[in-house]
DNA sequence: CTCCCTATCTTTAGCCG
DNA sequence: TCGGCTAAAGATAGGGA
């Protein structure tokens, strides 16, 4: 062996190797690719980073066949249908939310200038509907939320009571306990008094629309 | 030159040519990036389509290295990538849609159960104005609607006199197409006939929100 | 970085097992 | 398919332009 394979210190004289040799490289894999029919392939990183190919078709096309030799799954071509599967849904779910969008608007009162009468009509007793259900379900929350606290109640009197009996039966018990709590419970508790309570309490629960903020999507534009 | 370089007709021979030639480059290939610590990768498909490859490091790095040399912009990390974005597009845009899914059909009056009081009082409240503006919005429409219907109707009827006076002037002309013409323009142009049309048309607007359909997306699992 | 030259060194075609 | 052999062909280190 004339030179031993290890790292050429010298930068020219490695340069000037690396030039040669890799030119020697490239030349065999052009001879192996022609004598015997098959397909080469050479890629070469210089120590400063330049890139230098080499095959006998394609470099691409031998990478990609590598490709579907090797690993077989991770490639290209799947990921770029999954990606082509992804904006496509992209675009439906936006075409969706802005169409939810709008008919949030419509419900809500705004926007209303591309409607036609029939249309309005059809919005109104929709929302007529609407605030009845809305109305019928408060009431509905009302009375059982009175219900649930006229049995608390209750329960506090009743408790109230078996502890005063308790406290007749002690020594130096007197009637304050009582008295107090039987006061609390009926007066807190009686049912007329928070049936219509449907005018206060105007703001608006968040549900401010606006359609402007979530249309200007950028679909996958690189 | 002892041999052409062309195919090799012989296949024994050929074979055997592909073995120590491909060994060759492989060695020197090897022998190129120690010497010269470049990164050196050799890929070769022999004619029965066999896979052999050589690296200094690993194949696919190099192969990853060079994808990020060349072209640039088609190379797997920038689709994967992207892959990635749109993937958090859809999750996000999905999120959105079920938002909007769901304000809707509390709009709508339906799915209220787990609101508590203050929050029913709010809809209410965003209901009933929301109801305010589309009957303001109805109203407002019929309005112009009847007046672009009169000034329609004293059109014809300014043009229908014009032709009767026209007709009188002709020979053998009577009066009959005038009273005809202004008979109709009265009737159906009268203000006070459509104004109040707000209980008949009760369809929804095609508002059905369910929310169902929408909900069961593939986010990209494969 | 490329090309040339030349004396080595390395690879390999052809053949054998 | 592989390895060994050998002579010939090919590649390349070193030096110079």
């Amino acid at each position: 062996m004339k030179i031993k394979i290890r790292k050429i210190d010298y930068l020219p004289a490695r340069q000037v190797t690396f030039s040669k040799r890799r030119r020697g490289i490239f030349k065999k894999a052009g001879e192996l690719s022609i004598l015997c029919e098959s397909e080469v392939a050479v890629i070469i990183f210089s120590q400063t980073g330049k890139l230098f190919d080499f095959s006998s078709s394609s470099t691409k096309d031998v990478i990609a066949r590598y490709n579907s030799h090797v690993g077989g799954e991770k490639s290209d071509q799947p990921t770029l249908h999954q990606l082509q599967l992804e904006k496509e849904n992209n675009i439906r779910l936006s075409k969706e939310l802005e169409d939810k969008s709008c008919k949030l608007r419509q419900m809500k009162g705004v926007d209303l200038e591309d409607l036609d009468l029939d249309e309005l009509q059809k919005l109104e007793k929709l929302v007529e509907a609407s605030l009845g259900r809305v109305i019928q379900t408060k009431e509905e929350k009302i009375t059982s939320d009175v219900m649930a606290l006229e049995k608390k109640g209750a329960e506090l009197i009743e408790a109230n009571n078996q502890l005063s009996q308790k406290m007749v039966m002690l020594p130096g018990g007197d009637s304050g306990p009582e008295a107090i709590l039987n006061n609390i419970g009926e007066e807190s508790v009686t049912s007329e008094s928070a049936t219509n309570v449907t005018t206060f309490s105007n703001s608006s629960l968040s549900l401010e629309d606006d359609c402007s903020d979530t249309l200007s999507l950028k679909l996958g534009l690189p």
